[in-house]
DNA sequence: TCAAAAGTGTTCAAGTTACACCCATGT
DNA sequence: ACATGGGTGTAACTTGAACACTTTTGA
């Protein structure tokens, strides 16, 4: 991996100690009404084979960013995605391969965009967030974390709709925050409220699948909350 | 400072980039009914003398809060303080000195319990929260990332009290709050909701250093607290 | 006696919660 | 015709916001 360093000179900080760093992100989906994870069966040894997060160590003429970004890309053939940092995981004794300190970062992809072929290459699995199973390391405090700060985050901000296809009806909005939040919600008032922001598009189509009836499909519009948010208003549900 | 390294065989992982890890602290303290922030000058090369936060480079064989409360320890005379993980910085340009990632901590202290000899051995002040000079490299970003996290926080979680004297008045805990939130309070509504949460204890000693009639101390009770938050109880203010 | 901060209740508006029935349609 | 999920309104309650005067006491 060196071959990529920069040389930088560090006249300065010369004597000091250096420290493998890593990237590891969590990536959440939603698909049939449930919230998933994205894990992997780790190809390295210590723990080959074992479930595990994806990640990988950090160059060192890279942005953690950009490295957290490349990792998800990799392994979801997807960029321009909902991507933020969670958490620094830096026990000196956190993983028995060497002295590593691992930068975790979430993820809120589109499931339906999602290559499938990414994740056949990389021995990945979608698992339900109530069923993530014994991962290596402090990956599973990480993916603890990451779902209380979904929640915190998206009770106040609409990162939600990262989660969603572009059309979507109100019961999959729904099911998706029960989902989240881990209760029941009465429809008549989530309907309410959702609606009441005026963020969302009404557009002249229905989803069948999950109905006869039939449900509308809505679009959330981005300028119509950009424009609210400058008015003072707050997201909240 | 690699005297102090554990020698990690690390036999997994050759080959990966090894990376300088800092720790800086940004220190929020409450005087006169201002919020306040410790600023330090640099005493080494680049910006030597100029207005930094305090931090330093972990060892190799350091967890990293381990790092972050000696930073605090040495330059306060205090442990055993709030001190909490803020956000990792790791722009690979975010240092002309080299390539440094930083992770930055926040940390509340209570002023009167502050050793004055170790802020002078420091070449430090207490800045109020307002007029921050220029900061080098990052700092500044790290400062405004603190307090936004310190006003979110300080909503939902009872951390004021972590910046107040053991024993204070509700004006003074009012005082705390509006500078926290940079807003003005109506005394009244923040009195009774305060007190209508039953975690504070009040005491029969008047503090009549702002004005004459004086003002009932009050003492934070923790137990009353934690038994509130079993019940389902949110502190939120 | 007066200046300065501490302390005290009520009213009104807004938002949240609880709750039950009809609708549309594919099978 | 019936089973299934989609869609709708109202009343009770809770919460937050606005607002003015009296008390105490040191100087």
């Amino acid at each position: 991996m060196s071959v990529h360093s920069v040389n930088h000179t560090n006249i300065y900080y010369q004597g000091a100690d250096k420290i493998l760093l890593a990237v590891d992100c969590i990536i959440f989906g939603f698909d049939k009404n449930l919230l998933k994870l994205l894990l992997f069966k780790r190809k390295v040894e210590p723990f080959k084979n074992e479930w595990s997060l994806i990640g990988r160590f950090i160059r060192e003429d890279e942005n953690i960013n950009n490295a957290a970004e490349k990792v998800l890309e990799e392994c979801t053939g997807l960029n321009d995605v909902f991507l933020e940092q969670l958490f620094c995981y830096g026990d000196a004794s956190r993983d028995p391969g060497g002295r590593v300190v691992s930068i975790a970062y979430y993820a809120l992809i589109r499931l339906d965009e999602q290559k499938e072929q990414s994740v056949e290459d990389f021995h990945a699995h979608w698992f339900d967030v109530n069923e993530v199973p014994e991962l290596i390391l402090d990956h599973n405090a990480m993916i603890e974390a990451a779902f209380e700060k979904l929640k915190q985050k998206a009770r106040v901000q609409p990162i939600g709709f990262e989660l969603l296809p572009e059309k979507f009806t109100i019961p999959n909005l729904q099911a998706l925050y029960e989902s989240i939040y881990q209760v029941n919600l009465d429809g008549r008032n989530f309907r309410k409220k959702i609606l009441s922001m005026g963020i969302l598009e009404k557009l002249d189509e229905k989803d069948k699948t999950s109905s006869k009836k039939g449900a509308y499909l809505y679009k959330f519009n981005q300028e119509k909350y950009e424009n609210l948010l400058d008015k003072g208003f707050g997201f909240e549900i």
